[in-house]
DNA sequence: ATCCCGAGGG
DNA sequence: CCCTCTGGAT
């Protein structure tokens, strides 16, 4: 793989998707990482549905670390998984609010030993609410297509992020995970990739994963 | 029926 | 490493 093909898709991944950042709403560090956590299994346009009454609710980790299970488990439910996603959520403003004084941590180290933060998260979280491009957003559409693309032979999520740091120049990293994964979501699935439909035909090697 | 923008636990 | 957890969209 060389820089220049890598360079060749970041620009047309960049003229496919304007839209550089990704879909859910959110007006604060804090906003970004519950949103995200709740994101799991589920479409950013859910999420987007139960975050209001959420924030409005819980404005803040002080705010969330006191709230009742039952009741946040209510207001999560559509977006699945509500039970883990609640004790997560609980779990992580207590600890923000132990450990980091009721403000977010902006760093990779301090968000991933709080509870239901994983590597995918965190990199969301730095890279697009505190703008540090400290690495590249590697989800199961990110690590489809880099396979696919011809990007990275890893299975690996964290090696197939190593192999995006050195094709790319940090100041792309995160416009390009999120266009990755829209790019995943909208024209390049798992079963059945829309390649009719492809910005990034026909220099696609449509590597089999 | 089948799939999905993860993370924790055995 | 494999399993589990959930509702919603298609």
């Amino acid at each position: 793989m060389s820089a220049a093909r890598a360079a060749a898709i970041e620009t047309a991944l960049a003229a496919a998707y304007p839209d550089a950042t990704c879909e859910l709403d959110f007006r604060s560090p804090y906003e970004l990482l519950v949103a995200t956590i709740l994101s799991a299994q589920c479409t950013d346009a859910r999420v987007n549905t139960v975050t209001p009454s959420l924030f409005e609710r819980f404005p803040d980790p002080r705010a969330l670390a006191r709230a009742d299970q039952a009741e946040l488990e209510a207001l999560i439910r559509s977006t699945g998984f509500f039970r883990n996603k609640a004790k997560s959520l609980l779990g992580m403003a207590c600890a923000v609010v132990e450990r980091h004084g009721g403000e977010i941590p902006a760093s990779m180290g301090n968000l991933r030993n709080l509870p239901g933060v994983g590597r995918k998260t965190a990199n969301v979280v730095l890279g697009t609410a505190f703008g540090m491009s400290t690495g590249v957003v590697v989800d199961t559409h990110v690590a489809r297509l880099a396979r696919r693309l011809g990007l990275s032979a890893e299975e690996d999520p964290e090696k197939i992020e190593r192999d995006l740091m050195e094709l790319f120049p940090p100041a792309t990293w995160v416009p390009l995970g999120h266009r990755l994964i829209r790019h995943g979501r909208r024209v390049c699935h798992a079963r059945k990739p829309e390649c009719d439909a492809c910005p990034l035909m026909p220099t696609c090697p449509r590597i089999d994963v």
